[in-house]
DNA sequence: AGAAGTTTTCT
DNA sequence: GAAAACTTC
């Protein structure tokens, strides 16, 4: 039997599932730190190639872990097993549930570190901020990961294991994966790009540069959470932008309060977190669910915006709002299939993060205020020059400003004159959003009103902490 | 971190 | 008459 350290590695040298041999002054280091990893999936040399980000999260469920483990013991003893806690989905649930029965089975000891200042099991969010400040101010360690002596399973296990092929080609438009490249993003963000950070945040176009572009690392545990706060208070203090430094720091906070969240509320995932909620979209279309899924809804930022977001697996945060929005209130759709769907498109998917926001601006919650946004205000706002519509949706770049924004206003004459049928080379608006927006509004708002829905919504914000209750707005 | 409608303030 | 402030859904 094998008793050498076992290293699984991401990109350069990160760790994506420890797994120690009783060797602890080596394997001691990363459990002191949050830096977190997930688990992994295939024979080791294949690893650096395989862990640059893929166009789809790459979870490996129950029975592929059962499997994999169960491979693994018989190459070599499993005496300790270190992991993060992840504030996962129900499938990943699941598969820890499966992970924690294999190891008390086998004599594993399974250690999982917290994760980004969130805390598992707790009923009540007090003093939860502080708490968050007080982790991200500890020492970042830096173990010396290459110390540890790797060893290279037989085979290919996501080959063996039939991981859908999907998992296995990473989209080239996305961000490149990797420890080392987050490191780079990290540096240009504080040095440069975040100069720019509150000006651009919800510009389609420009935010691609002046937002971090950090989240997919979060996500996928190539950075921790400490280690950007650590280098935003760094830069603060070497004279970077302060305004904009400080607002983004206040949004890891909101991050990580989101995954808290969802940590002690599993159910934003799969039904309206208000029941009042539960019938009041029952009419599916499924012609108007594939139009907003695949970006042909006839509005130029809505289409856009999709295009992109399935081209290069982001967007900011207000443009996903507003194709939620589009969504729930204009097409007035149930928001679970599409909360799936994006789900699987974002690179930086963060599920504390994106069910109670979907759910939050789906309306559901009964507790924050209705927001329905107007896809052409949003349009003419944040995208004036039409920059980021031109690109997606070229077939609308030769046309004049005004009708980047509106084109179902031209008339039959300039449509000829700018070689552009509505109906026939774009869709015409497959909603009229000043009907759907009265529509949406005088729903929501009456259920909002009612005195079942208030006692709901009381009912979920009890459990809920003093921070919370500024977010809502004093709802 | 919404949008539309209405009233008040500023030029 | 436009911009800002405030209200309401």
């Amino acid at each position: 039997m094998d008793h050498l350290p076992l290293k699984l590695a991401i990109d350069d040298r990160r760790p994506t599932l420890l797994i120690g041999f009783l060797e602890p002054s080596l394997i001691n280091a990363p459990q002191s730190d949050e830096r977190h990893w997930r688990f992994v999936y295939e024979s080791f040399s294949d690893l650096a190639e395989q862990l640059k980000f893929y166009n789809q999260q790459l979870y490996l469920l129950q029975t592929e872990v059962q499997e994999f483990f169960t491979r693994l013991t018989e190459q070599y003893q499993i005496k300790i097993i270190f992991s993060h806690e992840e504030t996962g989905i129900q499938i990943t649930y699941d598969r820890d549930k499966a992970v924690a029965e294999f190891c008390k089975t086998n004599g594993i000891n399974w250690t999982e570190t917290p994760t980004g200042g969130v805390i598992r099991g707790i009923r009540k969010r007090n003093n939860w901020p502080k708490h968050w400040y007080s982790k991200m101010e500890c020492l970042v360690e830096n173990p010396e990961i290459e110390q540890l002596q790797s060893v290279k399973l037989k085979g290919s296990l996501i080959n063996d294991l039939q991981v859908d092929s999907k998992f296995k080609t990473r989209h080239p438009s996305f961000q490149e994966g990797g420890e080392s490249k987050a490191k780079l993003y990290l540096k240009s963000f504080f040095e440069v790009r975040v100069n720019n950070y509150n000006k651009h945040i919800s510009k389609p176009e420009y935010s691609r540069k002046s937002c971090s572009r950090l989240s997919p690392y979060l996500a996928w545990g190539n950075l921790s959470m400490r280690q950007v706060y650590q280098a935003g208070k760094e830069a603060s203090k070497n004279g970077g932008s302060k305004r904009n430094i400080q607002s983004f720091l206040s949004r890891l906070r909101w991050h990580c309060h989101f995954i808290q969240k969802f940590e002690m509320m599993d159910r934003y995932e799969y039904m309206n977190i208000n029941p009042a909620y539960n019938e009041i979209r029952d009419n599916w279309s499924e012609q108007k669910y594939q139009a907003w899924e695949t970006g042909n809804t006839g509005y130029p930022l809505i289409d856009a915006c999709m295009k992109c977001l399935i081209e290069t697996g982001y967007l900011n945060f207000r443009m996903r709002s507003m194709l939620v929005s589009f969504l729930t209130h204009h097409l007035w759709l149930d928001w679970k299939r599409g909360a799936d769907y994006m789900a699987s498109l974002f690179l930086d998917f963060e599920p504390g993060i994106h069910y109670p926001q979907f759910q939050m601006q789906a309306g559901t919650t009964g507790y924050n205020t209705v927001r329905i946004y107007n896809p052409v205000k949003q349009s003419e706002d944040n995208d004036p020059d039409a920059v980021f519509i031109s690109k997606w949706v070229p077939v609308l770049k030769n046309l004049p400003l005004q009708f980047k924004h509106k084109p179902w206003t031209m008339t039959a004459m300039e449509e000829n004159m700018y070689g552009v049928k509505i109906g026939k080379d774009y869709p015409f608006p497959i909603v009229d959003v000043k009907q759907t927006y009265k529509e949406a509004s005088k729903n929501l708002w009456s259920i909002k009103n009612k005195r079942h829905t208030r006692e709901e919504a009381r009912k979920i914000l009890a459990l809920q902490n003093e921070e919370e209750r500024v977010e809502s707005g004093g709802d």
